[in-house]
DNA sequence: GAAGATTGTTCCATATCATGGAACGACTCC
DNA sequence: GGAGTCGTTCCATGATATGGAACAATCTTC
């Protein structure tokens, strides 16, 4: 593929940088660190502050601006599952006190959708809309488990994380074929030290009656705290908060069409 | 402001389009409503897919990618602000069963920069990222009353949305200085009719000692509900929980810095 | 099932438009 | 007060975006 649209592509760069950055940054530093002339960044930022993707504080330097707030949550709302997931997601979260998280598969990745962050002083804050790799997390096993044609294991990489990682593609095999039978998968410190998931699929009849994998509902919380709450109990439960899911979403087209037709503020 | 980047300027373009369409739409159907060549349009969707701002569908159609949600929410959780709201927005939406939002000043207007919807059938679901109307609004009333110099009265629109909309200054003028004794404002029916807001502004100290006007934190519903919940009551229980927001802000920055460096999963 | 319309995509000559070096004034820091 | 920043503006150059035309592939329609 090759290169097209220079100035759009450097836009989009821009902003991404600006979205690495945790504190605004000025022209020159941008510059400095996208390998490009100041000039060339400055117009590019100005064209992005005139139409409210870019803003500049009090010191002129540049961040994200609200616009782009008003795109993003646009396109994760679009997303019929977010909506009806929200609801179960806080439930979950408050019951147990752990961070609930809503992924799906986006192209070739899985992406996080929504979240519902637990109330400990240690938990896990996921980003939304970051990728989160296969072959390490609960919901990578689970697309691997419940939608092989669009994820197949031949082809996932493995990457070495930590320590507890799987790489030997026997053994992912083996994960996944459990996750399928269980009705929900585990991940043990397998991409982040301390960091335990227990996720379960949330399937979708399609018209031609196929069941689909659309999300999967992740519960994350420290390993030590997992292992309290008891994996295969936990796992249950989210499995069945999925299901909740799920019925949610079966309803008919005509009345989610009702629900989706609120009044504005 | 000339015309530059006019590249990058029909992207963005493309993107609020394909935002504010509710369904994913073909190259041909852009390309008209646009008044671009196809070709143009294209081309452009190609830089963005590239990108993941913009994806396809099954059918090869174009929406909003995943990629812009990341973008947007970053863009949400920089704010300060948002963070520390959320757990007292779920809070108030829960214990009244409707929806609790906050915004806060971008530019010169106000944002709807989070939101905890109510459980209600008839409830009011504002569009995270959307600007509201200041003359017409309760935390416009706000913005008048506690950023004067930002946000001037003489200087505000008048326009018309209902039958109750203030469009006398003098009127408008009146309502601001009674928002600014009581320490919240109320808006019934003004901007939408059936829809009655009650919202208490969020102050911060800066450096400097000077209060500022941060964010105003609203309760919105069905206008014979907020009558039923009884206004002043509402207002000062908002004042108070905008108060439980400032108390959090309040931290001091480490024990703030230390609170936002959690565990990313 | 053929004809016609509409779709998404590719190609390419044209000149528009983005490019980036240089110079600017306003800062801050020694 | 000089040397280093900074953000911004200007402008000649040609690289690059542009959009009409042609393409094959689907959808409609009769």
């Amino acid at each position: 593929m090759e290169l097209l649209l220079q100035s759009v592509d450097r836009a989009i760069d821009l902003l991404f940088h600006l979205h690495a950055e945790r504190e605004a940054r000025g022209v020159s530093d941008i510059a400095r660190a996208l390998a490009l002339p100041k000039s060339t960044v400055h117009r590019l930022l100005q064209a992005l502050v005139r139409r409210g993707l870019v803003e500049q504080d009090a010191g002129g330097r540049y961040e994200p601006g609200a616009r782009l707030v008003a795109l993003g949550l646009g396109a994760q709302e679009r997303d019929p599952v977010v909506g009806v997931a929200r609801p179960v997601l806080e439930e979950e979260a408050r019951a147990l006190g752990e961070t609930v998280f809503l992924t799906a598969p986006r192209g070739s990745a899985m992406i996080v959708l929504d979240k519902a962050e637990g109330a400990g002083f240690l938990r896990a804050a996921p980003r939304l809309g970051e990728e989160v790799p296969l072959h390490a997390t609960a919901v990578g096993k689970l697309a691997f488990a419940f939608a092989p044609e669009r994820f197949p294991i031949e082809g996932a990489g493995l990457e070495r994380f930590t320590e507890r990682t799987v790489r030997e593609r026997t053994t992912l095999r083996a994960e996944v074929e459990r996750a399928r039978k269980q009705g929900f998968a585990v991940n043990r410190d397998e991409w982040i030290d301390g960091l335990s998931v227990v996720a379960a699929p949330v399937m979708l009849e399609t018209p031609d009656g196929e069941p689909r994998f659309v999300a999967a509902l992740a519960v994350a919380a420290a390993t030590q705290r997992l292992r309290a709450l008891g994996p295969t109990r936990l796992g249950r439960r989210t499995r069945e908060a999925a299901r909740r899911i799920q019925a949610r979403l079966g309803a008919s087209p005509a009345t989610r069409r009702k629900r989706a037709g609120r009044r504005s503020s």
